[in-house]
DNA sequence: CTGTATCCGCATTGATACTG
DNA sequence: CAGTATCAATGCGGATACAG
């Protein structure tokens, strides 16, 4: 994800695709709703309806789209009880588990910089 | 951003303004034009129209309204010299290169796996 | 060059209803 | 309970024009 300046030699190939994918990821998991799964999923194992009360605010259709793609790139695991009524729990993947690591570095960030942030912003506002 | 169990003591009424005021941070940066911009400004300095060829496929409207959103959040600091034609100038603040330091490692975590996902992918898709 | 304002199409989102 | 589908709204984002 550096600075871009391809000259066409063959090496370049699998970094601009290797830099295309990365931007598309970013796009997919770069959303707030995204974060906010991974982050209240954490080690645990939820219901769709278990993470659907963690994370308020959540549309059940939010939830659902976004739980679909994290599946899709592998992020959560998907695992479906045949019962009646169905009960689907999910997880983080290695990958998922990695990624948070990198989310909780975020949400540490937030609460160091938080006095900073309010600040800024009544000054901004002014 | 723990869970949220709040019992009504004194001390929750900080958590609580803190819990949501993280969240409220968490939407406004966790986009991808946030990230991408904040990547690529690094250590540098750049001048707006600067950033726009960097992050190629942003729109000026995109552009603006992100640089204003992180400056008025703290983590850019905006800079005008008062020339003819104008030169602004942007640089990321200590709060800017923090955040950086954790959009690095989603760089990073996308890198490493980016064959996983690639993986998950086509195993989703059919 | 940088920035604001306006218009407008389109995608995202929530609400609702329905299936297994 | 979990998931899909449909519809309507609204808000995002791009294009454009214009000002300093």
């Amino acid at each position: 994800m550096g600075t871009k300046q391809y000259t066409g030699s063959p090496e370049d190939a699998d970094l601009m695709r290797a830099d295309s994918l990365a931007r598309e990821i970013f796009a997919d998991v770069a959303n707030k709703w995204a974060f906010l799964i991974i982050e209240f999923l954490g080690e645990r194992t939820l219901r769709f309806s278990e993470l659907r009360n963690e994370v308020e605010g959540i549309s059940h259709k939010m939830l659902t789209q976004n739980l679909r793609m994290l599946e899709r790139n592998g992020l959560v695991q998907r695992k479906v009880h045949p019962t009646v009524p169905p009960r689907v729990e999910y997880t983080l993947t290695e990958a998922g588990r990695a990624l948070r690591a990198t989310v909780d570095g975020m949400c540490g960030w937030t609460h160091t910089y938080l006095g900073h942030i309010e600040e800024s912003r009544r000054r901004f506002d002014a």
